[in-house]
DNA sequence: TATTGTTATACTCTATAACTATA
DNA sequence: TATAGTTATAGAGTATAACAATA
């Protein structure tokens, strides 16, 4: 049940236009997963970032948006007792964001509340996973890439 | 060069988080190439969406947004020559969207005007693209099975 | 009476600019 | 003066409700 290596291999497009729908899909599920838990998606992705205290600019960063943006973000995720703010030691301009043990605990049950995302990749088996898992590392950076 | 099947394989939880970040950037890099053209994502979402000419209504459904939002995607990209709205034979409510010999060209250029994804897939080698491809096929209904 | 597409409207998310407190 | 975080504000995108035309 190996890959069969006389398939014709998809074009770059084909490609782009399944893993494009896989995407998407499996974006609905996390947006879905964490609806439940009160989060939008802005809000979960930035509860993930936090796993390691970072400082709130900084934060922006990881999210991709605007530093006014993380003031209410963070403010969401406080008022949830998910994480808090603490002062930076040396500089006391700056204030690092941590996630809480409840945080963490919210985290898993979102992971595991993506129950199409679990199936899915549940299915796969040993040898699946390692070369989906490798195929993904391959193409990450160049998708990252700065240009 | 194939897979190394006594690596450990990673977890679901690894798996999700991989798969996460390349959907993630796949999708930064296709609005970013939609915006090069003047589209939203929605718009471009849009455009591909009418391939094969579809219901206004019918639209909103595979975009996942409210018929509302729909006018306004369909007037913009028929404001660029992309789309046409026509109506429809036996029922004169509704209007069914197409794409325009116009809209082909500009949906097929975003496509090459994605250079991250074009090098991540090209980076691939045949036997690659047919384990990738495979994978998502597998993976892809469990993602989008209604629960 | 139900449905399609549209409009009017409110809400959410994000970005820009101005402000404060530190450095 | 420059920077971190915040606030005020405006813009874009989306959803809800009401509407006209048609079924």
């Amino acid at each position: 049940m190996g890959t069969n290596a006389t398939a014709t291999p998809p074009t770059t497009a084909d490609l782009m236009e399944t893993v494009a729908a896989v995407g998407a899909a499996y974006f609905q599920d996390f947006a879905a997963a964490a609806a439940r838990h009160g989060l939008n998606s802005s809000q979960a992705k930035a509860l993930k970032a936090v796993r390691e205290p970072v400082p709130m600019r900084a934060l922006a960063g990881r999210l991709g948006c605007d530093a006014s943006n993380v003031t209410g973000i963070v403010d969401r995720l406080e008022s949830l007792g998910l994480a808090q703010r603490e002062a930076a030691a040396g500089d006391r301009r700056v204030k690092i964001v941590g996630i809480t043990e409840q945080g963490r605990e919210v985290l898993e049950r979102i992971r595991t509340d993506m129950v199409r995302a679990q199936e899915a990749f549940d299915s796969l088996d040993a040898e699946q996973r390692v070369a989906l898992e490798s195929l993904c590392r391959q193409v990450l950076p160049l998708l990252c890439a700065t240009r």
